[in-house]
DNA sequence: GTCACAGAGTTCGATGATAGAACCCGTTTT
DNA sequence: AAAACGGGTTCTATCATCGAACTCTGTGAC
């Protein structure tokens, strides 16, 4: 555990991953969503290169325009992020969820063990989509 | 999932969340195992005490000593230390598992999905026993 | 042709966090 | 009397971060 966190536990970057997995891909969304300086987001972003948690690709030339997208290994920290989305719900989140994750195939919302509570199947990132929750706050 | 980690992303919190689900509850036992410096470790023990994840309690009198021991709400961390525990073990464990997290009555591992791999029991953070797995290293 | 814009960065000074070491305080042990 | 224990506090040097401005390559608008 010591090792993941050295690996993931900057300030930062479980929050890169966390957009990555919600699909963000590019430097300036990533900026702009997070609020991270730029300079940090650089740098983050290259540390999870080297880790084999993003890979940094080529989405267009001339001119060159680059992407970050996760790896089977940044996948992998989803049950991470589901943990410390549980567990947030639980004991931060006033007025319910912020945000629902529900299985795609039948709306019904993950469980603490990462299987679906109405259909009961094991669930990964790709059985998942989510939906505002009540405790979204209504825009200004 | 951001505002469980405004409270438990800074860079110690976890480690010592970690190291009180294990027993560790003493001021100088953190500082020690950690190696945090004095400073930052009293005042990520402030910040967990006023988030109700620990609880400061004298355990002495003459003179007054303190100890800090997890709340329910600090439990509930225990699925979040164990996906990146299995992350951790399934990625950065060059021999294996450092420490191996076992279920206590029957001795299997724990699962992912926070269940025994050999008889099926959904765990808690009270189920479960460590010792030490293929990658510890060896005392020098 | 030139102006503004987009996207992915880099550079910079001011500010905040951390490390490491020394010190404090009441009590017990030697 | 001196040292040790446990839980801190205080100090300075170093490190990380923020925010804003700037760079660079190319595109589309006028």
């Amino acid at each position: 555990m010591a090792r993941a966190l050295e690996v993931v536990g900057e300030r930062w970057t479980l929050l890169i991953v966390r957009d990555a997995l919600l699909g963000v891909r590019r430097f300036e969304d990533f900026q702009r969503d997070l609020g991270v300086s730029r300079g940090v987001l650089t740098t983050r972003l290259q540390l999870l290169c080297d880790e084999g948690i993003l890979e940094r690709r080529r989405y267009q030339e001339r001119p060159e325009r680059f992407e970050y997208r996760l790896t089977d290994k940044g996948r992998d920290l989803w049950p991470v992020m589901m943990a410390l989305v549980k567990w947030g719900d639980r004991h931060e989140a006033e007025h319910g969820p912020p945000r629902l994750i529900l299985h795609r195939d039948c709306g019904g919302e993950v469980t603490d063990r990462l299987t679906c509570a109405k259909c009961g199947a094991e669930l990964t990132v790709r059985d998942v989509e989510t939906r505002p929750g009540p405790g979204a706050q209504v825009a200004a």
